[in-house]
DNA sequence: GAGAGCACTTAACAACGTTAAGGAGAGTGG
DNA sequence: CCACTCTCCTTAACGTTGTTAAGTGCTCTC
């Protein structure tokens, strides 16, 4: 007789189911036990595979990003705008495409240096375009931390795209702020529309860039 | 016989108690049990005031604000660009000073209307100045997100200013990376020296202001 | 002096991350 | 053919966490 036996697990395995779950429970739904109960284990059978919950969170950031870039496609022959513009709302779109996304990333540190390959790349036309390493790094680096800090804000108030956490009317908070006419004015202007304006603000930390390096 | 009875407790109190032990242990020390020891109280007696863990860290980031804008002194006379500046060193500093602050302040919202004054104040500064509202918003929010990213990451690397997290070695990053040369002479551009990087991103963020929405 | 309400305690719960110990199955060496 | 080892998992348990239920004493009011 033969006895179906299961694959054994692997960290991606794991990671790639983990990241499944995440869209449905969220964060702090994200147990051990519910990730093993996925896998059809038992969760101290993670342990031979990460040291601990963070090991796993680590793997889960990692393949976030190896399929950020499966999915984008850059092209070598871009320049330095099309590259911090593309590589920017891939990232966004790719954090966005997870529950607690920019939260998961931005608590966790890549497993390898598969990333670098990437980096390097950017780094290259950035250089190639007249740019100090220095400034490559400080334009790269303060376009990306804006898109961190958009994104993470964003999945505060809209945990997925078609979703939005509760106590975030914007009508009440404008009648909250009755006696501060353009902060409650403002709320419409924070709280909706998040694709434009984080266009408009990628768009001002290019301007930015441009304007520091007088480089065109 | 007259007996010593401890003064209620407020929210305010459990919130300077919880801040002040958030910098000794750091947010995932920061138990319940752990501040009511604090106030000589067991953890139960923490539910009379908070409905849960998040309303007391909701609490903790509003109380941070407010130390933040008293520490300030803002002048109504201020240009747009000196508010701009102004608001956000003054909200790095204020987050640099708790360990973990931008997790504890991102994760949070605040418990009142208090905050309007000031981004009132701000925007009536931006308007005055020629800026529509939604550009006003804009501009603000877009420097105000990439501060917030900035001091997460930082953070994470360097929980408080004097200290340093390990596995963050920059020679070590260096060496993984020799395949990577610019990724790996980035290192150094990345992990060190924050306050001048975060000026110089700061700068961009404002340079593209100006440049984006042409006031000068 | 009874009653109400405030501010807390004691006790307990389910759930969490994690560790220790052991066991089934495959592969290897004699 | 048997013993040994290594891999990958299970069962059981531990201490800790956020949170709830129930009760207790103090103070103020009628």
């Amino acid at each position: 007789m033969v006895t179906e036996r299961r694959a054994p697990l692997d960290r991606t395995r794991v990671a790639d189911t983990a990241l499944k779950l995440l869209n449905e429970v969220g964060l702090e739904g994200l147990t051990l036990r519910a990730i093993a109960r996925e896998l059809d284990v038992k969760a101290p059978a993670l342990y031979w595979h990460f040291k601990d919950k963070q090991a796993l969170l680590d793997e889960m950031a990692t393949e976030m990003y190896r399929r950020m870039i499966a999915g984008a496609a850059l092209d070598p022959d871009d320049s330095w705008r099309e590259r911090l513009l593309k590589a920017n709302r891939g990232l966004r779109t790719a954090l966005l495409g997870y529950r607690d996304g920019a939260k998961v990333f931005s608590g966790s540190r890549f497993t390898g240096i598969e990333h670098a390959g990437q980096m390097e790349e950017t780094l290259r036309i950035f250089t190639a375009a007249g740019f100090t390493l220095a400034r490559s790094v400080r334009a790269t680096t303060t376009a990306y931390l804006y898109t961190l800090g958009f994104v993470t804000e964003e999945q505060g108030v809209r945990p997925l795209p078609d979703e939005r956490r509760e106590g975030y009317d914007v009508e009440e908070r404008a009648r909250m702020m009755a006696d501060f006419p353009l902060s409650a004015a403002a709320g419409a202007e924070i709280f909706e529309d998040y694709d434009r304006h984080y266009e408009e603000g990628l768009a001002v930390v290019l301007a930015g860039i441009e304007a520091q390096y007088r480089i065109s």
